[in-house]
DNA sequence: CGAGACCTTGATGGCTATCAAGCCGAGTGG
DNA sequence: CCACTCGGCTTGATAGCCATCAAGGTCTCG
């Protein structure tokens, strides 16, 4: 089994850094499971118990938390390339739930061995920082988003994140890729209800900046838009502490 | 014993866990510096030139970043014990700055040498780690809190939270504590204009819910602000993974 | 063909921003 | 000592963004 090629945690690190071969070798030493999932499994509770996480590296997964009042917060969505679980392991977040959005493959691992690896050799628990940083940075711009910016703005800033995002992953171009997304969910992402996605879609459309049509995005002014959002994706950038 | 309380990265991290002996001597050698700094010493450019990061010791601090059209999104405030300067420190977050609120002592510390001792000794760098799920924690349910409450329940979520975590500081009850800002510091935080904040209170305080008057926070009725804001501190738990 | 999930559009209303004005207290300088 | 300024607080009036309610459309699938 050409076991190297297979390895989503090398591949994952790898991006914030280039690995040795005795890196890849150290995190060759922690155990990964490949599991496929559909739609109506459930996230959550997989990995809290026994202190497990994942590398998502199929299909789109999205966290989300749940109000008394029945209403919902998506706080991330998932790509290929993204951890996933990570957030709720390591911070006691009740009613965090995960949820696949389309069918996923997801690696599995525990997280006491990769921060084991880490440990024995500090250049990868500086991927892995960044890696947690990145995901901080996504969820601070997103908080900006909600709180500062209009609707118009805050959906063109969601689909410009996207697609910086996918394109990084090789899952599509920036101005044009596959988006399984209802329009609830966009709603629940960005606090807006469904009704108003619906009409600030139309008229992102109507002004041809930007096309949500049938599972796909086609962003048909990206100059325009980024304008618009007040989009700089200097925050995706890796960064790496040492 | 006097040391072990002199050194601000020991009292943060025994937060989350027991401290042997043997770790208080690791962590001593991460150098510190004591620093004060007045209001109109920003601390945004302090740190990233060198690589330093700080534990706040006395009082307060917030982070924000600026949009282009001139609007602030406050992301959080930083009270006594708190890292600060650690999320710009590992992510590339473009116009984030850090600003005391009142005049603040801090002590610094180079975030390698901190990420060296959590190698040394692998439970180090899981109190660390929890350190900074916390905040994440704190960070997702203030998105929460934008994104699907209401401005009188967000405003409520807000103080309670705040004086949980002054609470558990030492700094105050957390249904009663000193509080520096201003309504424009909450506005920029909550996601609302200052002059709404001004109704909230007022409507908060004939409500005979809360009471903010002269930097001061009085919670008149716990319970009922409690279940008004949907307020579970569960989040603020400390959390270790391994 | 019926059901259900999702999308679309119109009408109405409420929550919150914005504009405008004034108040208060603290610091400052004439 | 007192006007003056300035930051912060307060209140009223108005407007607009977006939620909610209601109804119907389209598509897929069993």
């Amino acid at each position: 089994m050409d076991q190297m090629h297979s390895n989503a945690l090398t591949q994952k690190l790898s991006k914030f850094m280039a690995l040795t071969a005795a890196e890849i070798e150290t995190l060759a030493g922690v155990a990964q499971r490949k599991l496929t999932l559909s739609t109506d499994q459930g996230l959550s509770q997989q990995g809290q118990a026994n202190s497990a996480a994942f590398i998502l590296t199929r299909g789109w997964a999205f966290s989300y938390i749940l109000l008394h009042d029945g209403s919902r917060q998506i706080v991330d969505f998932r790509v290929a390339g993204d951890f996933l679980g990570l957030r709720g392991l390591l911070s006691p977040m009740s009613d965090l739930f995960i949820e696949p959005l389309t069918d996923v493959e997801v690696t599995e691992f525990q997280i006491g061995e990769l921060l084991g690896a880490g440990t024995k050799v500090p250049r990868l628990m500086s991927a892995i920082l960044a890696g947690i940083a990145r995901d901080q940075a996504i969820t601070v711009e997103h908080l900006v988003s909600i709180g500062r910016r209009g609707a118009p703005e805050r959906t063109a800033h969601f689909f410009l994140e996207l697609g910086a995002r996918l394109e990084e992953a090789g899952q599509g171009r920036k101005d044009n890729y596959a988006c399984p997304l209802t329009q609830y969910h966009m709603a629940d992402a960005l606090g807006l209800s469904a009704i108003h996605i619906n009409r600030v879609l139309r008229e992102l459309r109507e002004d041809g900046l930007l096309t949500f049509r049938k599972g796909e995005v086609f962003i048909d002014d990206y100059d325009q838009l980024s304008k618009l959002a007040g989009f700089d994706p200097g925050y995706l950038r890796a960064k790496t502490v040492f």
